[in-house]
DNA sequence: ATAAATTATTGGAACGTTCCAATTAGGAAA
DNA sequence: TTTCCTAATTGGAACGTTCCAATAATTTAT
């Protein structure tokens, strides 16, 4: 709790004082008002800027029981993918005028609960929010029981009062698993990830093109691990030495694929020729990876944008029906399988 | 702006009521004050928990002139470094019972500007700024001219009023060249980086180890571009058609050296074969590399926790004498060089 | 018992805005 | 001129806290 050595703000009274009128006046102009005329304005607004006023918002907005903040809690910023999640919104929201409480939760729970009552504390006039793993349900209905307009990104929480952004996961798993499928590949892994809504989507767009081809369900063949890049080393070594070797796989996401490719090199195999690597998201760096991913692309920055929409539209219409964005999966094919 | 529609909120009075006694009371259990005793504060607290009561900090800041929220600025996001200076700011922060207002600037300036203002009129305590490329030098002054404690992260600003934590980049690029030049190296490149004093001192660094050496600086063997992924390849690139072929190169920073060996890579070479490269930030990922990068590490999270330290005791103290944190490289030798 | 000291409690004036209802000024119409 | 209408402007009461000075209740000392 700082507390400013009060050399005494300028307040909107001492401008008004200046310009030789009211404080609703100056408080008019502030808001560029039709109400008051050109030279009125400019009077006021020069003795503004000759005092270096500057406006108070927390007070205009214990006022006006308004706010221009809004919260967003992201999980896990190790994630390349999440720290576009956060510039996305954060670029459509400042872009509407508004600025952000950020929190980082790095996937507690707990520490999840505290930003999330601090911001509502802060008065923050709604929030982003991609979910820690192990979020449960009831969260959702509490916002709501805030009156808290409420965006979920990426991670469902089921049923509730709140609106979601995220992708279509089984059909994206489906797509990249059905492009190996068609690439005649018939031992096809699954490499990472450990639970989660994410998770099981990703898994049943996986066994659906596997059994739609009629190949059945390896249970052998999906290595669960964390869903980071060790995660994806790790898991892609014990798929390596199953027998028979598997020729490919589709991978919880691009961090895991990342790893997968190193575990990958470090045996001396090259992805997209010894063996075919999906990743899942797109993240911008998968271009770049080595060799470039193939994946599915759900347009992080897009996702982040239509959430924070979602949102703006939310607190402009508090009554609407509940909104769901699902990004269309798209398959692009790269070098690694 | 959304105007939350009031069902009326629950203030202190309607605790002070419902516990029968006054809201100076009411505010004195919130803060926990030594002046209520105990029973009389677990009455209010039940009533306050009974309502659904929940303290409205907008207006105590206000009234108290106080402020728990600290702007973060930075500057480039989609460089994991700053991923990682930002999440150890907040962390830090949180912990210290502050709330972060976040912006990223995309190395624009005026938007750097604009969010300075707009945070200025949110009533930041303080601001921990990674400036973007090209701020002006005058920016540190007024934003000391708000008396506004401020920390500089990175990339230093010049002479001024505020802190600032950074790394000694001279000494480190010094020591990463020494270290390639120990291994025999003689044609040692300088790749990626465009402008900025960060540039400059690693740049002074890479010279002073070669002309130590009695090697003289070869203008040639500089390669400048973005400090990006891109830029790394390119300038590799670059680098390894002049003749005689360089054998070594030292990286403006971790992603650079990623985007070179890609380049390598694509080129059949292998980094701490075939060539030796060097990074430096040490980010988290730069263990992960393919093949693990050697590098200077300025430990990112620490360089943070230390610029969010800084900023709590300038707001503290602030009287106090200008600080510096200079991060103390350390080369850590991994398998590219 | 009374005085003095301590402990609990409290009303009301801030903090810097916005908003409403009301007032004043300036023409135009009568 | 008087009347009416519109255009400009304004005072004061909020918004929900905190803080100060002051009062009320209780205990301790005399």
């Amino acid at each position: 709790m700082s507390r400013s050595n009060l050399p005494y703000a300028i307040t909107i009274r001492e401008v008004a004082e200046a310009a030789g009128v009211s404080k609703s006046t100056v408080s008019l102009v502030l808001k560029s008002s039709p109400l008051i005329p050109a030279n009125t304005a400019d009077r006021v607004r020069e003795a503004a800027h000759k005092l270096g006023y500057i406006y108070n918002s927390r007070a205009g907005e214990l006022r006006g029981r308004t706010s221009k903040t809004i919260g967003v809690v992201v999980s896990d910023l190790s994630n390349p993918f999440f720290t576009e999640i956060l510039v996305g919104v954060e670029r459509r929201l400042v872009e509407a005028g508004y600025i952000v409480l950020m929190a980082h939760t790095c996937e507690s729970v707990e520490r999840q609960n505290q930003v999330l009552r601090t911001m509502r504390e802060q008065g923050a006039a709604g929030i982003v929010l991609c979910p820690a793993y192990g979020t449960p349900r009831g969260l959702t209905q509490e916002v709501a029981s805030w009156s808290m307009p409420l965006v979920v990104m990426i991670r469902s929480l089921g049923p509730g009062k709140y609106d979601f952004a995220g992708a279509d996961n089984e059909r994206g798993a489906y797509a990249a698993t059905m492009h190996l499928l068609a690439a005649g590949h018939t031992r096809i892994g699954f490499l990472g990830g450990l639970t989660g809504v994410v998770l099981e989507q990703r898994l049943k767009g996986y066994r659906a093109a596997l059994t739609g081809r009629g190949l059945k369900f390896d249970e052998n063949l999906l290595v669960a691990a964390q869903p980071t890049r060790k995660g994806g080393f790790e898991t892609m070594n014990t798929l390596l030495d199953k027998k028979p070797q598997p020729t490919s796989a589709v991978c919880y996401n691009d961090i895991v694929a990342l790893g997968a490719l190193s575990a990958l090199g470090a045996r001396g195999m090259h992805a997209g020729q010894d063996f075919a690597l999906m990743g899942f998201d797109n993240i911008q760096d998968a271009a770049h990876f080595n060799p470039p991913l193939s994946t599915i692309d759900i347009r992080p920055g897009n996702l982040a944008e239509q959430a924070a929409t979602l949102l703006l539209n939310r607190m402009e219409t508090p009554g609407r029906t509940r909104q769901i964005f699902l990004a269309e999966p798209e398959l692009v094919i790269r070098q690694s399988g």
